[in-house]
DNA sequence: AAAATTTGTTAGATTCGTCTAACTTTATAC
DNA sequence: GTATAAAGTTAGACGAATCTAACAAATTTT
């Protein structure tokens, strides 16, 4: 009942870019993994046979009930890393997902109990992103993308998603972090670039391509 | 330029099971690592390729230098983790080897200098063991085992070795740890168990199984 | 020193996770 | 609604790390 490391990759990347019904192309799997299509059907194949994956030649894959649970908990071990880096190492936000990708493979309930007990229990990641509780599940609050707001809105930066380092660090250098108030200026209609304030700043400007990777609560 | 998980297990083995001279049998390292012989000798023949092994058909496997500094390396994650664990994730002594052996192969320069800084740079893990530098160069004190000492001697317990899980909690259940003052106060001939006293313990026994896994300093 | 034992090697098979090449099915475009 | 493109599968190969069976060398015993 012990899953490889290579399967709990398959897993993961499976729960992580499910859509809303829980389904998952053979295609898109291949190329988040950076693996080739015969292989992941092959994978798909043992993970069916495991009962971790629903699969049927030619139609979309998703996860079974089991395997959204144990793909959960491996996310769950991640995210906690992740925390632990952050709040006990001092590690910045861009710097512990390459760490975290590593760690959540250890086996030791008792390390990750410890790391969840230091950390008070925690609910989300230093991305913003929840944790899955014991048992596997997650849920995310209803955010919007910053991308989706309009002129005028007042939000507050709540979560941060497709993050790399790159991005993160452009985060940093901009004095952007969880819990940021932000007024959306302007939007400019040709990229849809906005122009927003915070903080001391008063005009910064933000890509399209930023601004959907900015998850935020409008604020009343 | 990078060790798989396996080459890393191999040479770690290599490095802790060396005899004075540096050498190690075949037949030795396949019952460490609980591999048959014939999987060994063709790791060896690849780790000679890769100028980590001196591999001589039917002679001792010797490290070469290059060999010796990163099994050091490795260790040396094992052993700052162990501490780590220990010092600032309060788990016993008897908990942390495990753990350990999972985190040693962590690639994260930045992680475990961290480990490092936030330890004071530790000189020895929660066993006595000696930390290897970031060089992978290690050097051991030179103890006796308490199984060599003689009645009257006073000694401090400095380092536990050949460690496993029960036998450190035969240890806790002894009220003892590293640092520890122990007078020896008899040594039966028969079996060569001994009878000593430290703290307000006045005439434990130990086996003189016991004995040659506690390393120990006399005190003058 | 011959025999027996232990140690080490060779040869060949197996499993896991990967690949490429060729083919099939499904979706898209015109 | 056929042609083209995209997505998915099958078949076969390969490297890594393991094994067993059989053989060879070195060591120990007598």
């Amino acid at each position: 009942m012990i899953n490889s490391l290579t399967e709990e990759n398959y897993l993961k990347a499976l729960f992580n870019i499910a859509n809303q019904s829980g389904e998952v192309n053979v295609a898109e799997l291949s190329k988040t993994l950076d693996i080739k299509m015969p292989t992941v059907t092959s994978m798909m194949k043992k993970l069916a046979k495991k009962k971790l994956v629903h699969y049927e030649s030619y139609k979309p894959l998703r996860l079974t009930e089991k395997g959204r649970k144990e793909a959960g908990l491996i996310i769950r071990k991640h995210r906690l890393t992740e925390m632990f880096l952050v709040e006990k190492m001092n590690l910045g936000w861009e710097d512990v997902h390459d760490i975290a990708e590593q760690i959540e493979h250890i086996q030791s309930p008792v390390f990750f109990e410890k790391m969840d007990e230091m950390l008070d229990y925690p609910k989300v990641d230093p991305h913003g992103s929840p944790i899955p509780d014991s048992k596997g599940k997650v849920v995310w609050k209803d955010y919007s993308k910053l991308s989706d707001c309009e002129a005028g809105d007042t939000v507050r930066l709540s979560a941060v998603i497709k993050t790399t380092s790159e991005f993160l660090k452009l985060l940093n250098g901009k004095g952007m972090y969880l819990g940021l108030k932000i007024k959306i200026k302007s939007i400019e209609p040709f990229d849809k670039s906005i122009v927003i304030s915070y903080d001391k700043r008063n005009a910064e400007v933000l890509s399209n391509l930023v601004c959907e990777r900015l998850l935020v609560e409008k604020i009343v």
